[in-house]
DNA sequence: GAAGTATTTAGACAAATGTCTAAATATGTG
DNA sequence: CACATATTTAGACATTTGTCTAAATACTTC
């Protein structure tokens, strides 16, 4: 849970997620799509796989960056007893 | 959004967002479940307030959280755009 | 209004975070 | 194998964050 609200808590990661919503991409299409530099963008993908809300694929010489919805599934869980008067 | 996530991403500020899920409670009765000091859980229900996850009510010389649950569902609304295939 | 209780504000400090540049590690190609 | 491309790792640095103690503010009661 830790690890996931971490995750979550930065633009420049949640934009990420939003992007491969779309389309599976690359480390390298998905670093093209910001200001700020490589590693920067390596680093924020090495915290959401830890959080494991992305997975890898290695497609020949490059990495396949994919979302892994069923952790969201985990958060939105916590979130709903919030909103159910009693469980 | 970002509020959002940064008041949610620590330990103390979900466990108290979990405590007032059952019942109201004053700034006081808040900080007598943690082993931190006053000001601390102050300087959280201050974040958690900016974030408007909760909301305050003067009760005479006590000060009562209450949770808004409202904000919530912002997120959960965010975190279902990955879940559902296409919108 | 003085004194007591409840809570926040101020200011300091160590630890965590996001960024950078430079270098290292794959993987693919001639 | 040598070289090029894709991505990560290492190390440094400024900013942000969570914590603390001390002091200030707000409300209640005598």
């Amino acid at each position: 849970m830790n690890l996931l609200f971490k995750a979550l808590n930065d633009p420049t990661r949640r934009a990420i997620l939003e992007m491969l919503k779309d389309k599976d991409m690359t480390a390298g299409e998905i670093a093209a799509q910001f200001d700020i530099s490589w590693p920067s963008v390596s680093h924020h993908l090495d915290l959401l796989k830890q959080a494991k809300l992305v997975l890898t694929v290695k497609e020949g010489q490059f990495i396949s960056y994919t979302l892994n919805t069923t952790v969201m599934d985990e958060i939105i869980k916590w979130l709903l007893q919030f909103s159910t008067p009693k469980n």
